[in-house]
DNA sequence: TTAGGGTTAG
């Protein structure tokens, strides 16, 4: 994997060097040349003739729908395989999709016209100035023609900047052609494919590029700046972003908010909030004024952390300063609050939202109708879903998974299970999400054969499963003391290589105790420990009972030391149990049964008080 | 209206 660049010292230059690396391939070099030779050979009337004729034709092309069938009957003095008369209706047209469908005619197998490389030229630098991608890498499949570099520099960026991975991918490809053939593409080509890839989350790419550019000579700018901090951000490297900011700040440069925003991002998903402090006083102070994006980023992260209270109070100061948040950041509000169950404060701020004039869209809808779910207003939820639909937002995987685990939540399985039947009439995708929420409703009601119909479906769809598919499951299995089918779950995760929810080992060792398989039991609660984990009360509690009950007072001593061990003290009740237990023994264990009570007393004595 | 931000489980 490509590394990050050790250094950036010598990063940003005020004046980029010249393109010193020429293209050395004749055939780049060659393309594209003679037009002038080829318009002075034809008379000045005849030019006249085939404008007036290329304006009629190409109105005709404009206007009618089917013009392919009638074209040459209509004009049957037209020689349309002239290059010289393609030239014309180009001109005419000045429409690079009307243009390539006229090629395409032309070139069907009954006409059988052959482009010339500099209509091929005009072509596909007019497609990539109407930013069509897609039609301007048909056309290069279809034609034997390859563009001059400057023709594809302006394609590697366009590409870059629909954002989609297809694109980039084309983009960074067509990017290595060029370079293989010794050309070096200017630094605006560079940039664009660093933010490509930034856009692709291809960082590695961006690591690959920039090594490059550096090995070229070619020195990067403040936009380079931008994207190798973002790079550093993604790669969850914030504070290597941070120094390199730093650095091109000493340097006197000053980049975009968006890089100082990407940056307290970054700081506020790791806690740092000194660090967040501390960017915000840099921007005041290099005149870049946080904006509604800087303040959004601040009050999700901290919403996120649990920190609602503090993400309210940031969010109703910056309104008290003049700030106008807008939809994102009122969505981002009040799906916070609703995270957090204060559905009243919700709702008063989409009512505040929509006085103001700024509409709820699908995000906003799917908020607060999450909202009134986990507080189980369904009906409320319902009606909302309802006035989405009617405003003209579509119903998506999103809107559906959350109506069917927040009835599901509410023990309104039946619902669910209708809303995800109709998902597959509509033909909306179910994701990991609407299956996981779907197997979690059934598997509470019990029903654990159309919870495990699921899992195979979405095995057969090819979907990924993740731990919380298992978990639910393997939970009612360990309830219902199907332990085999339970560790049949368990392997087909570690098989896939799905970390297990810490719960799982609970779920498994209680189960496993209940059925009185406490040597097995005690072997997960070790693997448990082993890996660092931290089992529940419960699950102590649960397999000290079992052990005394089956008189393996060793064991009881032994799982007693590790729950003392993770910090948990022993309760009363559970006391009581063993040490009756141990009292019903024989004379003989009498010394045994002291020393187990010795120190039992001794550990409730040093055990801390909370944990 | 330069870019950059928001919604589903556990």
């Amino acid at each position: 994997m490509a590394r990050p660049p050790p250094s950036f010292k010598t990063l940003i230059h005020r004046q980029n060097p010249p393109r010193t690396i020429q293209n050395p391939n004749p055939q780049i070099r060659t393309l594209g040349g003679g037009s002038e030779e080829f318009v002075q050979t034809h008379h000045q009337s005849k030019l006249e003739g085939l404008t007036q004729i290329a304006k009629e034709v190409s109105k005709v092309i404009r206007t009618r729908p089917r013009w392919e069938r009638t074209l040459i009957s209509d004009y049957p003095s037209v020689n349309f395989l002239d290059p010289q008369f393609f030239h014309e209706i180009l001109k005419q047209q000045n429409n690079a999709f009307l243009s390539l469908r006229f090629l395409y005619w032309l070139s069907s197998a009954n006409h059988g016209f052959v482009p010339d490389k500099l209509l091929c030229s005009v072509i596909f630098d007019s497609l990539v100035e109407a930013k069509a991608t897609n039609a301007a890498k048909s056309f290069l499949g279809f034609v034997d023609f390859t563009p001059q570099p400057d023709s594809l520099e302006r394609y590697i960026r366009c590409l870059c900047e629909n954002c989609d991975n297809r694109s980039i991918e084309e983009a960074l490809s067509v990017f290595d052609y060029l370079k293989e053939f010794g050309f070096c593409p200017a630094l605006e080509t560079w940039n664009s494919a660093l933010f490509g890839s930034v856009q692709a989350g291809k960082i590695d790419v961006v690591w690959k590029l920039y090594g490059e550019m550096m090995d070229n000579g070619i020195v990067g700018d403040v936009d380079t700046v931008e994207y190798l901090i973002q790079a550093f951000c993604i790669d969850n490297n914030v504070s290597k972003g941070y120094e390199l900011l730093r650095q091109v700040l000493e340097d006197g440069f000053v980049p975009s908010n968006v890089a100082f925003n990407k940056l307290i991002s970054g700081f506020c998903k790791d806690g740092k909030y000194s660090s967040v402090s501390a960017l915000l006083h840099t921007m005041i102070a290099k005149n870049c004024r946080p904006d509604i994006y800087t303040y959004q980023e601040i009050i999700h992260n901290l919403c996120k952390r649990g920190v609602w209270r503090e993400g309210f109070r940031i969010f109703n100061d910056l309104k008290d300063r003049g700030y106008a948040p807008d939809r994102v950041m009122y969505t981002t509000m009040i799906h916070c609050l609703c995270e957090m169950k204060r559905i009243g404060d919700a709702r008063k701020l989409w009512f505040e939202m929509v006085r103001k004039g700024i509409l709820p869209n699908e995000y906003t809808y799917n908020a607060l109708i999450y909202g009134l779910c986990k507080v189980g207003y369904i009906e409320d939820a319902k009606e909302l879903y309802k006035e989405m639909c009617c405003r003209g937002y579509k119903e998506t995987t999103v809107s559906y998974s959350t109506m069917i685990s927040g009835l599901c939540l509410h023990g309104r399985t039946e619902e669910a299970c209708e809303l995800f039947q109709e998902m597959d009439e509509k033909g909306i995708a179910r994701d990991i999400i609407t299956y996981n929420s779907m197997i979690q409703g059934l598997c509470k009601e019990l029903k654990i054969r159309e919870s495990m119909n699921l899992l195979d479906e979405l095995l057969e769809k090819g979907l990924q499963p993740s731990a919380s598919t298992y978990t639910s499951l393997i939970e009612k299995l360990c309830e219902m003391e199907d332990l085999d089918k339970a560790k049949i779950l368990w392997r087909d995760m570690q098989n896939r290589g799905i970390e297990p929810a810490v719960c799982t080992y609970d779920f498994i060792i209680t189960g496993l105790s209940n059925k009185g398989y406490v040597a097995e039991g005690m072997e997960w609660l070790n693997a448990m420990l082993k890996s660092g984990l931290r089992p529940q009360q419960q699950t102590f509690e649960r397999l000290i009972q079992c052990l005394s009950r089956a008189d393996k007072l060793d064991e009881v001593i032994l799982v007693l030391d590790y729950m003392f061990n993770v910090g948990y003290v022993l309760r009363k009740s559970i006391c009581q149990d063993v040490v009756d237990r141990l009292c019903d023994k024989n004379s003989l264990q009498t010394l045994h049964i002291e020393t187990c009570l010795g120190f039992i007393m001794q550990k409730e004595i040093t055990a801390p008080e909370v944990f």
